[in-house]
DNA sequence: GTCTATAACCGGATAGAC
DNA sequence: GTCTATCCGGTTATAGAC
């Protein structure tokens, strides 16, 4: 029986630990080589197994990327303790958790590109609206919900039952923007997080006004015909799984 | 063999006539087995040239999604014409050039994933945001232009500056939303450009109210961010952007 | 010098033996 | 679970034909 690769992990089974070799020297070599550059042979034999063992373990190159999505997300999390902890302004806590986004996907800045692109295929299990991706978003969700209840300002009650979707949404297209932001230290990105934290934390302060009611209206129900496409409702139970 | 295919088109020389029957044959294949089911080597024999020959013509696969681009856009302008002329209120010019857009692009819903796939890529020559899709980018641009300026709407000076950018970017977000919409006729598409048009033209009619000034000023400079990054601008100095 | 063709190459993915 | 051998399709090298 040979040991594959970190040969001494504890209280794991062999399979487990397999599989996490592969995992760790396909973050490895994407980091090193770029997605493109990271061909599944040097991955294979980087990790100490055979192409079709990879194949055994990961259905494709694409399913390699959700691991890397699990420990982005994870490390995002740890950062953001202190940062909710600390703050209690909407604006703070959001810009907190948003630059945090950034920072900690830094390292994978190069290949992000590629992986966003194959995120936005609709038929790829990596795209955020896929069934596949749900506890991933629903974890990113919660992570807004807790931005908006601890913080001080309190948006209409219509308002606050979507915001933490709303904001999810515009997590990822802060996201998608840092994707093509070449700038110096994504001095660009950091930028576009102010402006647009700015006008949001108005946008659901002024939220309120009567004079506004119409157009508030609208707004929502637009937003739930983009759940009715993307998303099953949240609400709904596991009746028929896809 | 020495006629390629559509052999008796006028005034074109060969080589045009090559490559445009490589375009064709390319497009009808694309309909017929999908971006990944049509092969080079099919799309070769197809147009009646060898696979050398259609990469003689056309860099790469991708690079025959520009020539998708370019008749699609064309089309659209063409169904166009007649709703511009007709239509004099925003919410009708913007709503009817909308629905124009899926419309005149439904034969190609089936594959248009992965074109967007390949458009999310930054380094993409398709990447709408890129320097090659300039002429495509500006042409779309103008045609919003074309929208506002023949409405009876006039919105205030510093919005009507970049509202046609603004519209070119809704415009993008619905499209992108109708490559995953999957609901019959597209309905939901149509529901969301409803609701969006909507909201767009009440947030254009109130744009003026002086107590929305700082918003629009926050929004404004935000479209400036947006830009900025899109678009290779002159350097700003290094000033410390924490 | 513009076109066209054939024969590789390379890497993602699969089949099937052990 | 792990391997080797192979397929398949995008891409490239290169040799000739017009």
């Amino acid at each position: 029986m040979k040991q594959p690769a970190v040969p001494d992990e504890p209280g794991l089974k062999k399979s487990e630990r397999t599989r996490a070799a592969i995992l760790d020297a396909a973050l490895r070599l994407f980091q090193e080589s770029g997605y493109e550059g990271a061909t599944m042979r040097a991955i294979a034999a980087e990790a100490g197994v055979s192409l079709g063992n990879a194949y055994y373990y990961f259905e494709s190159k694409e399913h390699l990327i959700q691991g890397f999505y699990a420990r982005m997300h994870e490390e995002h999390l740890r950062v953001c303790e202190p940062i909710l902890a600390r703050e209690r302004r909407l604006d703070a806590r959001l810009r907190g958790v948003l630059l945090a986004k950034i920072d900690t996907s830094e390292p994978f800045h190069r290949f992000s590109g590629v992986l966003f692109k194959t995120a936005a295929d609709p038929k790829s299990p990596l795209n955020p609206f896929s069934a596949a991706s749900e506890p991933v978003r629903r974890e990113a969700t919660e992570l807004m919900q807790r931005v908006i209840s601890g913080s001080k300002q309190k948006p209409p009650a219509d308002l606050a039952e979507k915001l933490p979707e709303l904001l999810w949404l515009y997590e990822m297209a802060v996201i998608l923007f840092w994707i093509h932001d070449e700038s110096k230290g994504r001095a660009r990105t950091r930028k576009l997080i102010d402006s647009t934290v700015d006008v949001i934390t108005k946008l659901v302060s002024i939220g309120s006004f009567p004079l506004l009611k119409p157009l508030r209206g609208s707004a929502l129900a637009l937003l739930d015909d983009l759940r009715a496409d993307a998303l099953p409702a949240p609400t709904s139970k596991r009746k028929s799984a896809k």
